[in-house]
DNA sequence: CGGAAGATTGAGCGTAGTCAAACCGAGTGG
DNA sequence: CCACTCGGTTTGACTACGCTCAATCTTCCG
């Protein structure tokens, strides 16, 4: 799919969990216009699609951030595979377990980090994925808008591009509108810690 | 269990959920000092310790709020259950699932309300669940510390007692020490909006 | 080329944090 | 019974960080 395409909204029956092949989305909770957070971003090898187990339908919407592609999987085809092969739907158990986990940790940046902190813990982030995929973890290009990390983050865009600039300044970062190098990964992370 | 006692700890092995029958508990995520957030509050009917399930190790602390109950729901016997009995291990999916969107919520809290709605909606949605148990939704009691609400809350405990007295002297609620009346229900959930 | 959307930077302001003091109730011991 | 402490709460004065409003600049497309 193209980017800024949907692939769910909040209330469409939720009967797949998506794997992110190619690309990358953000998922988006919250009120129609203002109070709207953006709950995750999401590149390829991760999981989308989490929050409509329990009711039925999804709660979030997703947005493709670029060109992408996912995989579909079935919830019911996920119990009927947990049924035949024990260890599969502990893998499902496991994903959803992580995305609490996940959570969790944002909830912790968005109630005691600084702005700076919050951006270094992003960037950190952002890279031990892209390192995880098998990608550079110290050259990366921002799919997202400095208002979509923001909405992430809990900050206003200009705050973003502020501390952005601040880390750029320190030699910390070597900034280039969405390319990003990380120069000093260790200051980084004792920012983030 | 007492008052302050730990029913589990960061690292301990998972092994099983608990539901809580009597009481009321708190789970505690973040570093060892000043880091922490207490990722939520989790009264009678509520079930605690879902992020264990990834890794097979707790990733939080849950400490009771007042002398407690709890029953035990061993992981290994839910997956035996689930195989044996459909719609068992899809009622797990959705409890895991309602965490995600539990976690979501308090994410969008922490990131766009102002201090006084944040309290009001944390007010709301005690009300609620109260309500949900067949208590009244207008008059209980905190369980928690001015501290516990604030590490909640992304605020400082004394911001906390500030916006409770600007609550009380609004009309909106009586604040005595720990109970709380609501008197302006309809105020409240303006506020929170 | 022109227009729109995104990013950067600046100036001023307001909300919540910090530091500090006073208060209150429960529990302990003289 | 009062004095004392200790934890928790309330309230006050000041500060600072991030938000608001605004202007400028860049990039991207039609």
């Amino acid at each position: 799919m193209k980017q800024g395409e949907i692939l769910y909204r909040e209330g469409m029956p939720a009967e797949v969990l998506f794997a992110v092949s190619v690309g990358s989305f953000k998922t988006v909770v919250g009120g129609p216009e203002g109070t709207e957070q953006i709950a995750g971003f999401f590149i390829a090898g991760e999981l989308v699609g989490l929050d409509g187990l329990s009711s039925g339908a999804y709660k979030s919407r997703a947005t493709a951030l670029e060109d992408s592609e996912v995989c579909l999987l079935a919830y019911s085809s996920l119990e009927q595979l947990g049924n035949e092969m024990p260890g599969f739907q502990r893998s499902l158990h496991a994903a959803l377990s992580r995305e609490i986990l996940r959570a969790y940790s944002v909830m912790l940046m968005l109630s005691k980090l600084s702005a700076r902190r919050r951006i270094a813990a992003f960037l950190l982030d952002l890279s031990a994925r892209h390192a995880a995929r098998g990608y550079a973890p110290d050259d990366f290009h921002l799919r997202m808008s400095r208002r979509d990390m923001g909405e992430h983050l809990g900050l206003r865009l200009e705050t973003v591009s502020r501390q952005m600039g601040r880390l750029r300044d320190a030699g910390i970062l070597e900034v280039d509108d969405k390319h990003v190098r990380v120069l000093d990964m260790h200051g980084l992370t004792k920012l983030a810690g």
